[in-house]
RNA sequence: GCGCUCGUAGCUCAGCUGGAUAGAGUGUUGGCCUCCGAAGCCAAAGGUCAUGAGUUCGAAUCUCAUCGGGCGCACCA
């Protein structure tokens, strides 16, 4: 209905050319839903905009913009408004058409092929495995699969990617701290991870020799030293100690903590097509081609023993060190290797969802990609900003380091996966977030998961109690005020979809069911559904249908069910 | 100090690719169940869109400055 309009009115703009009212027709003819009634359904500031263009006063352009524009059995009237906003008043039949469209296409009906034959590459999460995911992860992975979602839904094909960071210190940290848990020693080091996962994991060891590893380690931070020295000393002690084993307890932390971020993802309904290996880009050597790339196309300097990368070329404020004076690669270093093994599958688009406090990341990354020949512009990164806990009023207190967080699973058992997934989204992701706990546990009218899910309760119970024949429809009958509005709301469903998706923005979605749904909750209590007149009966029951249909599809995108009684 | 980001109703937030009287929820106040689920509906009150300039026919939206909050500025990951 929207694309006819458009087309009528490039039509008409292009017979003003053609008179030389306009010298040329632009590309961007916006039309909008309107959001008064008395607005008509759609309108356009085509006139507003051209008024320059076309030297005259936008009234009297969109008067003739109107005068020229085609005759449709779809439009009712147009009229001029305001400062020269052309407003369209669609037929009754045109807009309630709607509803036959959502009960044929059911579970398909929104979707569209905008972004057919165009694959995306989507990583999220990533969290270090070096413990279990914190709601600050929670939001990252709910955004994620929503964005993961809707972009699916307008025909993008995505494939979601988790970037497993099982190479470097932090693993060895990880390892030493769960052998010293299983020596049963009550010396820890500052630095090392304190929480209870970690006793968990160390439970599993059996059969490795316990060995005193703080003989000849430089002194903690607790006693005057220097706490990063301390664990690098634990750690080349733990290793020649205990030799092979060592690999044994290695592998057991990580396997252990990756298969419970695993698990806790699959249950948030959370799905990978990969889990990417950063120690897999070593034992490749594509760590080491990669910069050996860099340095031949000369952006690579040495000072100081290291090897840093010229990325100040490339707009960074500084330049990075990829290689240590000690050897190591840093961890910039794999991910330089890594975007640019992305770039090699192939995709139209790589997008990166990050925590908001790795937006300094992002220029030595991009500068990366261009310094190896790829295009920028086809890696977006888009960043999430941290949640703030409430219960009871008072924030949540956290810190990794202590190993004091809310983990994401308590999150899920204590508010339920419905509304954790909706609470996340329900935010603009780069905006700060204050997460209620108590409000997303309550089951009454200020929750809004439950408001939503409640209309579509409340259509599956009517729907229950409906008898007789129901195939005397006529949807011309649905024309009281609380139907117009109802009818015009479902219509906009397969833009506000789009433009979701395409911005990458979760929320408008839940803030439009929220009104669909708050606009069905009207209709519920203005008009009796289970009249007497059954055509009138029916034709009411298929718009409550059509709007099921359109509430358990969007919710389903949010990740979120729609229950058929709760 | 430099960079990024945010500042909209008592509270939590939409609206920001410039457009018509700035919107929701919650909270406050007052109404609606002999009727399909009251986990609902209707109504009222509530605003210097942080501040000040600028661009424009038109600014919450764009530009600059100031104030205030958050984050980032490692040979850590």
């Amino acid at each position: 209905m929207k694309e006819q309009l458009h087309a009528l009115l490039q039509q008409s703009l292009a017979s003003l050319v053609v008179d030389g009212v306009l010298s040329e027709v632009p590309d961007n003819i916006r039309i909008d839903h309107s959001k008064d009634k008395t607005q008509g359904d759609f309108a356009s500031n085509i006139a507003l905009v051209l008024s320059k263009q076309a030297k005259c006063a936008p009234k009297v352009l969109a008067e003739k913009i109107v005068a020229n524009l085609a005759d449709s059995t779809e439009i009712e009237k147009t009229e001029i408004a305001g400062p020269g906003f052309i407003n369209f008043f669609m037929s009754q039949g045109s807009n309630s058409s709607v509803i036959d469209q959502i009960i044929d296409q059911s579970n398909e009906y929104g979707m569209s092929d905008f972004g057919v034959n165009q694959r995306v590459l989507l990583e999220f999460v990533s969290a270090n495995p070096t413990g279990p995911l914190h709601v600050g992860h929670g939001r990252g992975a709910a955004y994620g699969a929503t964005v993961a979602n809707l972009l699916r839904a307008i025909g993008f094909e995505v494939d979601n990617e988790y970037y497993v960071n099982d190479a470097g210190r932090q693993m060895d940290i990880l390892a030493t701290s769960v052998y010293l848990r299983y020596i049963e020693t009550d010396k820890f080091p500052d630095n090392g991870y304190k929480g209870s996962y970690i006793f968990d994991i160390a439970k599993q060891v059996n059969g490795i020799e316990k060995f005193d590893i703080f003989d000849g380690v430089s002194a903690d931070e607790k006693d005057g030293g220097d706490k990063e020295k301390h664990i690098d000393d634990l750690i080349a002690n733990c290793k020649v100690l205990l030799g092979d084993d060592y690999k044994t307890i290695f592998d057991l932390a990580i396997d252990g903590i990756l298969s419970g971020i695993k698990t806790d993802l699959a249950e948030f309904g959370v799905d990978y097509k990969q889990w990417f290996s950063e120690q897999s880009l070593v034992d490749s050597g594509l760590s080491k081609t990669t910069v050996e790339a860099l340095q031949a196309s000369g952006h690579i300097y040495e000072q100081d023993g290291a090897l840093w990368f010229k990325t100040t070329d490339f707009g960074d404020d500084l330049d990075r060190v990829v290689v240590r004076d000690n050897g190591m690669h840093t961890y910039f270093a794999s991910d330089i290797a890594y975007h640019l093994e992305k770039f090699e599958r192939g995709y139209d688009k790589i997008i990166n969802i990050w925590g908001a406090d790795h937006h300094g990341y992002i220029a030595r990354v991009k500068a990366s990609v261009t310094a190896l020949g790829n295009d920028a512009d086809k890696l977006e990164i888009l960043l999430v900003q941290f949640a703030n806990l409430y219960r009871g009023g008072e924030k949540v207190a956290m810190s990794t380091r202590s190993g004091s967080f809310v983990t994401l699973e308590e999150l899920r058992n204590e508010v339920g996966n419905d509304a954790a997934r909706f609470f996340y989204v329900l935010r603009k992701s780069e905006q700060h977030m204050d997460f209620d706990l108590d409000l997303a546990k309550s089951k009454t009218n200020e929750n809004p998961v439950f408001y939503i899910q409640y209309a579509h309760a409340r259509i599956c119970s009517v729907l229950k109690q409906n008898t007789g024949d129901s195939s005397a429809v006529d949807l011309t009958l649905l024309n009281n005020e609380a139907e117009t509005a109802l009818i015009k709301q479902l219509n906009r469903y397969k833009d506000v979809l789009q433009s979701s998706a395409l911005n990458y923005e979760p929320h408008v979605l839940a803030y439009y069911l929220r009104e669909l749904a708050g606009d069905f909750h009207s209709y519920y209590n203005s008009s009796e559904f289970l009249v007497e007149d059954a055509t009138l009966k029916n034709s009411r029951l298929q718009l409550i249908s059509a709007v099921k249909q359109v509430i358990s599809n969007g919710l389903g995108l949010l990740g979120v069910s729609a229950p058929d009684s709760m």
